[in-house]
DNA sequence: CTGATAGTGAAGCATTCACTTAAGTATCAA
DNA sequence: TTGATACTTAAGTGAATGCTTCACTATCAG
C-alpha cells in the first residue's frame, strides 16, 4: 500500500513527536542551527537531524547551509495549512451546534415528514 | 523509554493519518455509527473501528453505544488545543517577524542600495 | 599544517503502526 | 427461535519510526 503522502499527513506525522514539536518551537523564536537546535535534547546529534529531515520534508523547516553551520527556520505556510484545516472542522461543528436549536424546536425524523 | 503521551502527542498523532482526518471531518458533519463511519472507506471493519480507537484515545471523538449501535461525535475541545498550538506559534514568528522588517528597513550594510 | 567544530550517512535494532483474517458476542426484527 | 446486523476481540504481518553507534567529510581557527 504505496500512498503519496499528502502535506496534511506529513504536518501532523511531523508535529506528532515532542522533540520535534521542542524544535518548532524553538524556531518560532528565530532561526537557529543545527547543534543549537539539538542542544535541549538528551539524544545524538544524529537523532536530531532525522527530526529535522522529518520536519523538512513536511515543509513545516527549511534550512540552508552556509560554510559549515546549517541555519534552519521555520516555514509558516504549513504550520497555517494545518491550522486552517482544523479551524475549518471546528467551524462546520459550530454550525451545526448552532442549528441544532432549530432541530429540536422542529422534532423532525430527517426525512421522515410529509406524507399525509 | 516509556514516556507518557501528552495530549499534543496524541491529537497530531491522531490526525496524521488521511483515514482518520477523514473520519474527523465526517464527524464536524454531525453524529455517525461506527459502519457510517466505514462506509467511504476500501478498508475492513475492524480497521476503522481500531482508527477510532486512536482517536477515542486522543480525546478527538468520544462516542457511546445504545443497543448495538455505536454513535460517535466529535470532540471539539482537542481539536482546540491543536489549533491553539498552531497559532501560538505562528503568533510568535510573526512578531519576531515583524520586528525583524523593522530592523531591515533601518540597515543597509546586507543590501545593494537603489539605483538613481 | 593540525586539531577542533559542525554536520552527514549508513547500518542496525526494538517498537509501533496500519492493516488483515477469523472467530466471537450482543441486539433487533420477523 | 432464527437469522441478519452491528460491532468486538485476538492474533498475525510487513512497513515505518525513533533511536543508537561508528565512520566519514567539510570548514575554520591558530
Amino acid at each position: 500500500m504505496l500512498h503519496y503522502q499528502e502535506p496534511l499527513d506529513l504536518a501532523f506525522q511531523a508535529l506528532a513527536d515532542p522533540t520535534r514539536r521542542g524544535m518548532v518551537d524553538r524556531l518560532s523564536e528565530g532561526p537557529a542551527s543545527v547543534s543549537e537546535l539539538a542542544r535541549p535534547f538528551d539524544m545524538s546529534l544524529s537523532a536530531v537531524v532525522q527530526h529535522l529531515a522529518v520536519l523538512e520534508a513536511s515543509g513545516l523547516v527549511r534550512s540552508e547551509k552556509v560554510g559549515r553551520v546549517r541555519t534552519c527556520r521555520i516555514e509558516p505556510q504549513a504550520l497555517t495549512l494545518a491550522e486552517r484545516w482544523l479551524g475549518e472542522r471546528r467551524a462546520s461543528w459550530e454550525r451545526r451546534f448552532d442549528r441544532l436549536g432549530d432541530f429540536l424546536a422542529e422534532d423532525s425524523t430527517t426525512s421522515q415528514r410529509k406524507k399525509p
